[in-house]
DNA sequence: ATCCTATAGATAACCATTCTTGAAAAAGTC
DNA sequence: GACTTTTTCAAGAATGGTTATCTATAGGAT
């Protein structure tokens, strides 16, 4: 049951960001929701207008954009893609198989002190740093050489 | 003297991978190796053209990723920027400020075997792993909160 | 019910990048 | 060197993902 307690935390960001909550943008978190992988804007769309079919592409990523800025998911860029969207808040990374763009999830990799080194070795006050990994997918693998 | 070993260097690059070294494409490499930071393939055209007038937009890009994939330049991408390229190819992270966009070295930092940690940790054949980092530069920490 | 404001949908615009095309240059061939 | 074949180039059109604009609508406050 992923049901009563994240909708209430859902309400509750709503409602201290002052964004409301609609019908369209609880489409979009909900299919991101279902989703299995990692969808792009236009995935996303497609999932939300089977739920609520008046939903129109500019309207996802505007919700895409309110649900990233209020916290609930997060966006993630490779450079053959376009931005995919992530459910999962936790900090983690996401690897994308450059031959079929999945993109699945590395457990129990962690960036550590890591981000410490990077600071002590400029001057910039540093606001983020973040993991871009591709490879190929077991899938994929096996599928040639 | 950055001058004849360099030249040998690049003439033996282009030989060997069998691309043809232009003055359009000797244009776009010394205008990036003349410039101070990681420009952009708008900045690189600027430049180029100001040494050889004879030298499109799309000229440029169609150097760049030559360049890049003889192995003379890399390049680089932030989410909120263009891509930005660098002559540097020796192993480093860049730094990009998030308010002036400037870019710079980050020296002294190895990802090390963070690479072996994330292999170990997924099925999938790690290709590539880099980092994205941003931040605000001293002098834009300088003018304001 | 009326007003007010945030949001929706539709569509146009945007921007970085890539593709297409005809022309020019290079490289072979004799 | 003339001729043929191949490659590269510049210019501009096209693309893809995303954002902005514009009008209409819906839902809450009064
Ligand atoms: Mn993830
Ligand atoms: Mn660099
Ligand atoms: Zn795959
Ligand atoms: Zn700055």
């Amino acid at each position: 049951m992923v049901g009563a307690v994240e909708r209430d935390e859902v309400r509750e960001r709503f409602r201290r960001s002052g964004y409301t909550l609609t019908s369209q943008r609880r489409a979009v978190l909900e299919a991101l929701r279902d989703s299995e992988g990692h969808p792009s804007a236009e995935e996303v769309y497609l999932a939300a207008k089977s739920r609520n079919p008046k939903v129109a592409l500019g309207t996802v990523y505007q919700a895409l954009s309110v649900l990233e800025e209020i916290g609930l998911i997060e966006a993630k860029r490779w450079s053959e893609s376009p931005v995919r969207y992530d459910v999962n808040t936790e900090p983690h990374h996401d690897i994308r198989c450059t031959r079929c763009d999945a993109v699945e999830e590395i457990p129990g990799v962690d960036l550590g002190d890591f981000a410490a080194h990077i600071r002590e070795n400029t001057p910039y006050d540093v606001t983020s740093a973040s993991l871009v990994i591709e490879g190929v997918c077991p899938a994929c693998q096996t599928q040639d050489g």
